[in-house]
DNA sequence: TTTAGGCATTCAGAATGAGTCTT
DNA sequence: AAGACTCATTCTGAATGCCT
């Protein structure tokens, strides 16, 4: 028989005690799969092959010789099958036996080994044959059979539930050993919903039966890594239930680095997605849907209300849990087809590929071509690092500018590494293409990270020609997209992960090549253009700010692809610019009156509300009117508005990250004796969390005297602090810029709540 | 289980220096 | 007259979050 399958999961299992893989698979017409597969891992012998291939075979392990390549040089391998789960333990007791030989990829992981030599994708398609299945609480389990990888397609139809729990202390952050789950809402894609609440071990108990009964493939939730199974797992020991979340029976498992596995399921945390999104200053679920544009209705109560609201109104925390679930569920449906493509691209399963940093993204889909190529995959060395010069930055002219042109590079690293074939394998001392900085590479033949550069090149390009042929907003055009984008995600991140220590194929030196070309890109760039007869006002890495463009700019694009073989592209222009006299710090409004404020105080999330919402008044009235006066009176607004403490509360919040265990501080800071003061009151404080706190009146450093922003009122706030700490700071950037003393902006004519008062 | 370097900014705390008082 | 002390200013390092 055989059967078109969608890989949804996969784990190592065991079969008459020796190793193999448990593949979950969904069929079209939702029925659920499940494959065990015996599978012998191999690992390689690289050096004196003579003595090894002895021993092994006394041993009586399957052996074979092979050609494999260790950063492009050819190599005799020697290939072992050791029906082992662990791998690295032989192999450690194997060398220590013999001299002169190393091992290679004894250190992958059974199920990412399997992956690796089938070639098989999860969140893909596969034709599996077999023999037949047997039904096991609904599931067709089979024993044995092939697998085969197969066309790219969307997914099939998968039963995806949202789940939100409500958990608080009467002070501080919960504690799983005393405080129960108090609700838990469910919410599924085919329109039902369910709120568990009551007695703790009945909400339990519930939830199981309605996971088990509903038998979900996917369950989201925001948190869930972090806090809340864990938490579920504790409260469920503490009453005796069994929290049987899995397919056959499974409980939810840590697995390596804070990710938990539900067997047959996906678990995915969209906090994990949210946390890298450069975008969200606070990772919660309310900037995350407004992130995605969801319309989703929360009625936020936040963490420290929770307990008085679920005594003094139930309802409203009742309905803004299973808002959150709604809102959840929403949130995956926007990004399942990215998350299923960066999965499908990088071979690691959906929900660990999530969980993942970047630079394992880039190495699992740099190990997926390393198998096809030949090349054995390297371990990680330990090394310190040590840092070399990046992008070129040019110092803006400062002042308000009409009429700028901003010239970007596209892609610029990976075009560089792909025109000087550089890579970990063409780094040569005779190589033909020499670096600025003396580095030399060989130009041919193509290197294994310009292969894997093109090939992602060209996969976005067929994807693109697809895109044009499918209807607009239809689901292939979604999953294209969402495709494409995992793949240009993919691309821009190599050049950064041959300079990251961690990395199994971390080489310095291209990485300094790579900049070193680029650097030299830029300058000629600037020069060219100014030769050209333009101004160049601005530069940062890849991109120029041109002043005079009209009838150059043409000139200086064809110069960049005819003499530089780059591609170059007009990315937008400037009606009004402002620059003060820092780099990496302007504001402008776009031919099509946008506002685009770029790392001023405005778009920081350390700063408090009310001065980013000042600067960005004053900034926007500036230039809109292009008239100084008039945007010093909105500062001056903002100005007054504090005097008279008519500010709200929530928006002198200052917000700050806590970046490491807090006895790892060596300066003493505000956040940090936030942090301090909010721990000894019960709270959990860890590395990753944002501290918010407001400044008070009193005395001495700043630090002694700010609180907890939900524990300050109004009549303690030191408004002054937020006039000249804040507001004026940051207005006084940009008046700066043209010509106004920042002293000017606290002229209100009007004295201050202090000195009234004392 | 941290893709890279470049940069501005704030705050704490040490260093420095001027001015004043004490012995 | 030398040293002790205070207060203000300047400098340095730690820390954070942004930009490309």
């Amino acid at each position: 028989m055989e059967n078109r399958l969608w890989v949804l999961d996969l784990a190592s299992d065991t079969l008459e005690g020796r190793p193999a893989v448990a593949i979950w698979l969904k069929a079209e017409d939702g029925s659920t799969w499940l494959l065990k597969k015996r599978y012998t891992p191999s690992f390689y012998l690289v050096g004196d092959l003579e003595k090894a291939a002895k021993i092994v075979e006394a041993e009586g392990i399957r052996a074979e010789r092979c050609t494999k390549k260790i950063r492009g040089s050819p190599v005799e391998a020697l290939k072992l099958y050791v029906d082992l789960e662990d791998l690295d333990e032989y192999a450690s007791k194997l060398l220590k036996r013999l001299e002169g030989v190393e091992a290679y990829e004894e250190d992958l992981r059974l199920t990412a080994k399997f992956l690796l030599e089938t070639g098989l994708k999860p969140c893909s398609w596969a034709s599996v044959e077999h023999s037949g299945f047997e039904e096991e609480s609904g599931i067709r389990v089979i024993t044995g059979g092939e697998i085969k990888a197969l066309e790219h397609a969307p997914p099939p139809r998968l039963r995806v539930m949202a789940i939100d729990f409500v958990v608080f202390a009467e002070k501080g952050s919960p504690n799983p050993g005393r405080d129960p789950i108090r609700l838990i809402s469910l919410c599924f894609d085919d329109g039902s919903e369910f709120q568990l609440e009551g007695e703790e071990r009945e909400i339990l108990k519930s939830l199981v039966s309605v996971v088990g009964e509903k038998d979900p493939d996917v369950i989201v939730g925001f948190g869930t890594n972090s806090t809340y199974w864990s938490y579920l797992s504790e409260r469920a020991k503490k009453l005796g239930v069994k929290p049987v979340l899995g397919r056959l029976g499974a409980e939810p498992r840590t697995s390596i680095h804070g990710h938990v596995s539900i067997r047959g399921r996906l678990n995915i945390d969209l906090e994990d997605m949210a946390r890298e999104i450069p975008e969200l200053t606070v990772e919660t679920l309310e900037e995350f849907v407004g992130y995605l544009g969801i319309e989703a209705k929360l009625d936020t109560v936040e963490e420290y209300e929770l307990a008085e609201r679920w005594r003094s109104d139930r309802d409203a925390v009742k309905r803004y849990s299973m808002q959150r679930a709604k809102a959840i569920l929403k949130s995956f449906e926007a990004v399942r087809d990215f998350v299923f493509n960066l999965s499908e691209l990088t071979s690691m399963p959906a929900d660990f590929v999530l969980a993942a940093s970047a630079g394992f993204r880039v190495e699992n889909y740099l190990m997926t071509l390393a198998v096809k190529v030949g090349e054995l995959i390297p371990k990680r060395a330990e090394i310190t690092h040590v840092s070399y010069p990046g992008g070129l930055v040019k110092a803006p002219k400062r002042g308000l500018h009409e009429s700028v042109a901003v010239l970007d590079f596209r892609s610029m690293y990976p075009s560089l590494m792909i025109k000087y074939n550089i890579s970990f394998d063409t780094l040569s001392e005779n190589g033909e293409n020499v670096a600025p900085n003396g580095y030399r590479f060989k130009a041919e033949p193509e290197g294994f990270l310009p292969h894997a550069l093109k090939t992602l090149l060209k996969e976005r390009r067929k994807i693109q020609e697809k895109l044009k042929q499918v209807p607009e907003d239809s689901v292939e055009a979604r999953v294209l997209d969402a495709r494409q984008r995992a793949v240009k995600i993919i691309a821009n991140a190599i050049y950064g992960y041959t300079g990251w220590v961690g990395a199994r194929w971390y080489t310095r030196e291209v990485a300094e090549a790579t900049t070193a070309w680029g650097r030299e890109v830029i300058s000629s760039t600037i020069k060219k253009a100014e030769d050209l007869g333009m101004t160049v006002i601005y530069s940062d890495t890849d991109s120029v700010f041109l002043k005079n463009y009209e009838g150059r700019l043409e000139k200086l694009v064809e110069w960049i692809e005819k003499d530089l073989g780059l591609e170059a592209k007009l990315e937008k222009v400037f009606k009004r610019i402002i620059f003060t006299e820092a780099k990496k710090r302007y504001a402008g409004i776009t031919t099509d009156g946008k506002l685009e404020i770029v790392g001023l105080e405005a778009v920081r999330g350390d700063w408090s509300a009310v001065a980013r919402e000042a600067q960005r008044e004053t900034v926007k009235t500036l230039l809109e009117t292009g008239d100084p006066g008039k945007a010093l009176a909105k500062a001056r607004e903002y100005v007054r508005k504090l005097k008279r403490g008519e500010v709200e509360l929530k928006k002198l919040i200052i917000w700050r990250q806590i970046t490491r265990p807090l006895s790892e501080y060596s300066a003493t800071q505000p956040h940090i004796t936030v942090a301090k003061t909010l721990i000894k009151e019960g709270w959990k404080i860890q590395p990753g969390d944002k501290v918010g706190y407001i400044i008070t009146k009193g005395s001495g450093p700043l630090y002694a005297r700010v609180k907890p922003y939900f524990q300050a009122s109004a009549d303690e706030v030191d408004w002054s602090y937020y006039i000249e700490k804040q507001v004026v700071p940051a207005c006084g950037r940009v008046l700066g810029a043209v010509g106004i003393k920042p002293d000017k902006i606290s002229e209100t004519g009007e004295s201050t709540l202090m000195e009234f008062f004392g």
